[in-house]
DNA sequence: GACTGTGAAAGGGTTCACAGCT
DNA sequence: AGCTGTGAACCCTTTCACAGTC
């Protein structure tokens, strides 16, 4: 298939054709009136748009469960990145291979980020390591931050940090399941499973514990 | 600290404080005017509203690293999230304690999920088990899946699915990085690193490959 | 006096609809 | 005839601003 009109690419995606358009028209025009888009232009286009053509070297810090598992994650390559060093604070995880490459100590840090040039850390420590190792990231050069512990972390002026939580997609599913249960059962239950704590002080009566609550828009 | 304004909130949010109050508004009157938000009475009604207050059992499917990682997250439990069995294909890990948990095997993923009254699994098996492993919980009762394997899911009606792909955080924290970089040098990179596809026929020189693209709503 | 709750204004993103090109 | 690229219309979200309440 050498080309996609704009029509069947937002039928594949989910959204609409117009808009499919319109967000194409920022990178360039880059499709041909009548025909579509070239398929192998088009990709390229976007990826190198999307930063997808350059090499860009990451570094894991916290080699536990999670640091593994992004370690060996497939995907990390095929969108340019490449897993410069995996480091941890344990000194006997320090030579032991994961995913076909020695974990390194937390001490070495430094060295492995400028010798390696490295722009982005992902932090997968406990959380209580995390501002620690941010800081440390941040004073070795790193200006992007992938944050998979559950803090908040600190950063000065410039630099980026995204947060994962494992647990926020589990919540919006549970939202929903919850929704689905329907409106009045699910409070009911809700009700009795938790005692709710008593309306402080005035009440006036605007919302009470069993009420259903507004509801919220789509 | 009892009360909190809306402004405090918004402030430790980094949102403005209107957006705040109007959106808290959507689930009741729970404000007092001229003092604030009780803080407690403000917890629970949230977490209420988002089912925070219910018991979720979960199911795991594919306890590799990311698996064990996911077991042992502590998010989970604080967020009424209950792990009710973790389950592999490999008989090696069938009763294998993973997060002080009995790894159970595949053949009995049925049971487990009406027996605990699962409605909510967790796929985080290689992509190739993903949709067999979807198709057996969808038929066992599971409504909700959270997808970690690197594949989209095709569900019946009625069933949510949100997945997870762990790189792409990393690659938006790329796209800033490139900006940062600056356009000019960055594009001129990615051309070295890849040879661009050719523009297929008809060529009206409206994009060159070495052009700036256009350059995207903030 | 302080702060919420909300109508009205502003802003931003999406969709329509069609001119313009192949 | 077919499909892109885009101005204009539309709609939804955010912010302003202030009346209402404690």
């Amino acid at each position: 298939m050498p080309t996609v009109s704009s029509e069947e690419l937002a039928a594949a995606a989910g959204v609409n054709s117009a808009k499919l358009r319109k967000d194409f028209s920022y990178l360039g025009s880059y499709g041909t009136r009548g025909v579509g888009y070239d398929v192998e232009y088009l990709v390229y286009q976007i990826s190198r748009e999307l930063g997808l053509t350059q090499d860009w070297p990451v570094v894991i810090v916290g080699i536990g469960n999670l640091g593994a598992a992004l370690a060996n994650y497939g995907g990390f390559a095929s969108r340019g990145f490449r897993v410069a060093a995996l480091i941890d604070a344990d000194p006997a995880m320090a030579g032991k291979p994961v995913a076909g490459m020695p974990v390194q100590h937390t001490d070495d840090l430094e060295k492995i980020i400028s010798e390696n040039g490295v722009s982005i850390g992902v932090i997968a420590t406990p959380a209580g390591a995390a501002q620690q190792v941010c800081d440390r990231l941040v004073a070795a050069g790193v200006t992007s931050i992938l944050n998979f512990a559950p803090t908040v972390l600190s950063v000065p002026e410039g630099v980026d940090v995204r947060k994962v939580d494992l647990s926020i997609e589990l919540q919006i599913l549970a939202f929903h399941e919850q929704r689905k249960a329907g409106e009045e059962a699910a409070v009911a239950e809700a009700a009795a499973v938790v005692v709710p704590p008593v309306r402080p002080a005035a009440n006036g009566r605007k919302g009470p514990d069993g009420d259903m609550p507004a509801v919220m828009p789509a």
